[in-house]
DNA sequence: CGGATTACACCTACGTGTAATCCGGTGCTGTAGT
């Protein structure tokens, strides 16, 4: 079962309902320690047994959670990485679980392809648990990255549930503007208009420090947060947020999985993430008590330009053509990032095929050059589709109808602005109903793109998903004129 | 891709302009050394 539901939509009850009701264990991955200490600690509250495998505990907690794991109602919450272990495999699977769940599930397509590998291997771990009922959830994952997670887990003619995605209480803006410093003084303007707590977004570490100065400087209570700090820092921050002793964050991306907050009142982006989905999720952070809540993006044009660097998904070539070597003479390979990753990318164009527990096994018919060929046009596929998804996040920006009918469209839900809370709803007057010739959700061939989905329609222009070049826009009256789109059955 | 930093050319100033180079974001883990 897949399940995309919003943040307090009921995502834990789901796997502790499933989990209870199923005979055995049920296997959690779940992305950060805190987020498994939470959890754990909502268990247990409510009286069920739980445990967590990490790194933090000592080789005797090991043991001692591994020997509780194989009670028959345990939730048993770990990283992907502690699956790699085939001692923790292999007590796991002799306890029988009768249900594997991962959480946060779009971290598969968004850290699995080069930043935490081993979340593409899950899959495999699963076969290896011999857990057939499987169970992914995520708050945020557009139409290509469910499939995406469908295909990973391996779940077969899975259940979906999708949620609403609809955030209404959320006013929507972007601004353009032409300097860095520019950027400040927004940073700044919007810390004095906007009440109550808020988060500010920076790419880099650097530019969140500068953001954090220029509030400080002028007197704001404000923290700051990105990974290069030290763990204390980090803490000092994050509990000075939550306890309201600041009232600002200015951040890294690595601010935010696992931070509940409710009262977030706005959510500042001083630079654009590199796709909507990222997007969609940080400013979800906002107003999760349904009151109202803001989402502000700023951006110069060339912002564009650097992000698709920060949201490749590399495997070089060199390390693909060395796995491929060492898996067809029959050779060991260790478990690098860069080796995962070269795994993954052989199983992907057909090279190798996973085997339970996460290894992977050369097939027979291919040959090494032909495969480090077949891994170089998946390069440019990806590197295309990632360079689309920073594409539609500059169309969000650049929009000048309702922002939320955007959004929702490239979430895939059907949803008809204005919205009236947006930027451009508040000048703009009612859209004009347009020529529609394709549903959204279709499937459709175009000569020079090969097949995709119909994503949405904004005015007189029409998004396509093609699987093989991702986003492209095209004009509804050519489509029509020149019959550039035909239906697929 | 774009910005920040470093290297180097200028050809005599100790500074200024241009070219080359490097770097950018998320966290798990196990192990070595206090």
């Amino acid at each position: 079962m897949l399940a995309v539901l919003p943040t307090g939509g009921g995502k834990s009850a789901i796997y502790e309902l499933a989990g209870l009701l199923r005979a055995g264990p049920t296997v959690v991955v779940s992305p950060l320690i805190a987020l498994q200490d939470d959890q754990l600690g909502h268990l247990r509250a409510a009286g069920l047994t739980a445990i967590v495998l990490n790194s933090h505990q000592s080789p005797r907690e090991h043991a001692a959670s591994l020997a509780v794991s194989c009670g028959p109602d345990a939730f048993v919450f770990l990283s992907p990485e502690q699956l790699t272990n085939v001692e923790t495999r292999e007590v796991l699977q002799r306890a029988r679980p009768g249900l594997f769940v991962v959480d946060e599930a779009h971290l598969i397509s968004q850290w699995g392809h080069d930043f935490r590998t081993d979340y593409m291997r899950l899959g495999a771990q699963a076969d290896s648990l011999e857990v057939s009922a499987r169970l992914a959830l995520t708050a945020t994952a557009a139409p290509p990255v469910r499939d995406e997670i469908r295909r990973r887990l391996g779940l077969r003619d899975p259940e979906v549930v999708i949620g609403d995605f609809d955030r209404p209480h959320i006013e929507l803006a972007a601004r353009r503007v032409r300097t860095v410093n520019d950027k400040q003084r927004e940073i700044e303007s919007a810390a004095a208009e906007l009440e109550g707590p808020g988060i500010v977004y920076a790419a880099t570490h650097a530019e969140a420090q500068a953001a954090h100065d220029v509030l400080a400087a002028s007197g704001r209570r404000v923290a700051l947060y990105h990974a290069g700090l030290t763990p204390r820092a980090r803490r000092e921050a994050m509990t000075a947020f939550l306890d309201g002793s600041v009232r600002i964050v200015t951040a890294t991306v690595a601010f935010g999985m696992g931070i509940d907050k409710p009262d977030v009142r706005w959510v500042l982006h001083a630079d654009p993430p590199p796709s909507l989905d990222a997007y969609y999720q940080e400013i979800g952070r906002a107003g999760r008590d349904e009151q109202e809540a803001h989402a502000r993006l700023l951006y110069r044009p060339e912002d564009f330009g650097a992000a698709v660097h920060l949201a490749s998904r590399g495997v070089s070539r060199a390390a693909v053509a060395r796995v491929a070597d060492e898996l067809a003479s029959g050779g060991h390979v260790g478990a690098t990032r860069q080796t995962t990753a070269a795994l993954v990318r052989l199983v992907d164009v057909g090279a190798a095929v996973w085997e339970a527990g996460g290894d992977v096994r050369w097939t027979d018919t291919s040959s090494v050059a032909a495969a480090v060929a077949a891994s170089d046009s998946e390069t440019k596929r990806e590197e295309e589709i990632a360079r689309s998804r920073l594409a539609m996040m500059r169309r969000y920006a650049e929009h000048t109808g309702c922002r939320r009918s955007f959004l929702l469209s490239y979430f895939g839900q059907s949803y008809r602005g204005p919205c009236g809370n947006c930027d451009n709803d508040r000048i703009a007057s009612a859209e004009t109903p347009a020529l529609e010739p394709f549903a959204v959700g279709e499937r459709v061939e175009s000569e020079r793109w090969g097949e995709g989905t119909v994503q949405r329609y904004d005015g007189d222009q029409l998004t396509v998903l093609f699987d093989d070049h991702g986003y492209r826009d095209l004009l509804v009256p050519l489509v029509v004129e020149r019959g550039l789109l035909r239906r697929v059955d």
